[in-house]
DNA sequence: TCGATCTGACTACAGATGTAATCAAGAAGT
DNA sequence: ACTTCTTGATTACATCTGTAGTCAGATCGA
């Protein structure tokens, strides 16, 4: 049996992160090489999480391969795999594909119409592109 | 017992919809109001779905409230109640705060760095910021 | 009238996700 | 040496999601 997704050999697609093991890596790529004691520090309170939960998470996502875990005596102490832009980068993607038919300018005509684009965020886009234009 | 969400009065703010419903809802959106086996007409080929499966996702969809189910003799003609732009615009709000920390501007400036913007892209929200801009 | 068909309702079931308890092994204090 | 604490591993369990099967009632055709 073993269902296990793929495991075959070579480089198989880094794994859907879910939005609370996201959470987890936001702490990893701020803060670098943790144990799941310190990440759990770091987010327990505002999430409203226990240790155990933050365990979980950590290990859903090594499985992922999102995150390394390096023995360091008796612990682990994990870090980051997978960079953040890439995650961002696939997010984004995801998004534009399936809702803006995979053109990113419908995006920004959407966030633009729908004011969620304030005054200054118009400025900093428009300072952007005229950065990139030359 | 009855775990039920809220089910108290008043408006509940529209619950989460899957990336399957989504899919179905792409279709009332551009059709307009279809029974099931329309909506099956138009996508279970090109998902591999069967009339079966169209059937659940509609009544989930119901249930959420996302679209109404309007007796037609012996069956239901479906249409969406959920606007696509607010549920567009719930998505990328969604991403944006996630992933950019609310700020839009972010998100566009990361779709720059990554290349996920054309040449033509770019000369599109170009345009579009012009004609924001008075 | 009688069977074939269409339809929604209900049920099913595996995998993902959120959240955590329990457990066993090692470390560390006393 | 013995207890206590820490830590990862294992197990648990409800909900959500994807995907569908089954069933009973209405309808339509013969």
């Amino acid at each position: 049996m073993s269902k296990s997704k793929d495991t075959s050999s070579g480089t198989m697609g880094p794994e859907r992160i879910s939005e609370a093991e996201h959470a987890v890596m936001e702490v990893l790529w701020d803060r670098g090489t943790l144990s799941a004691a310190d990440v759990c520090d770091e987010i327990c309170d505002n999430r409203g999480w226990s240790l155990p939960t933050v365990k979980t998470l950590l290990s859903r996502l090594v499985q992922k391969q999102a995150i390394s875990a390096r023995p360091d005596g008796r612990r682990f102490l994990y870090s980051a795999l997978m960079a953040r832009s890439e995650y961002v980068g696939g997010e984004s993607r995801r998004l534009v594909d399936r809702l803006f038919g995979g053109k990113a300018a419908s995006l920004v005509a959407h966030l633009a119409e729908s004011e969620a684009l304030s005054e200054n965020d118009l400025a900093e886009i428009e300072a952007l592109l005229k950065e990139l234009k030359q």
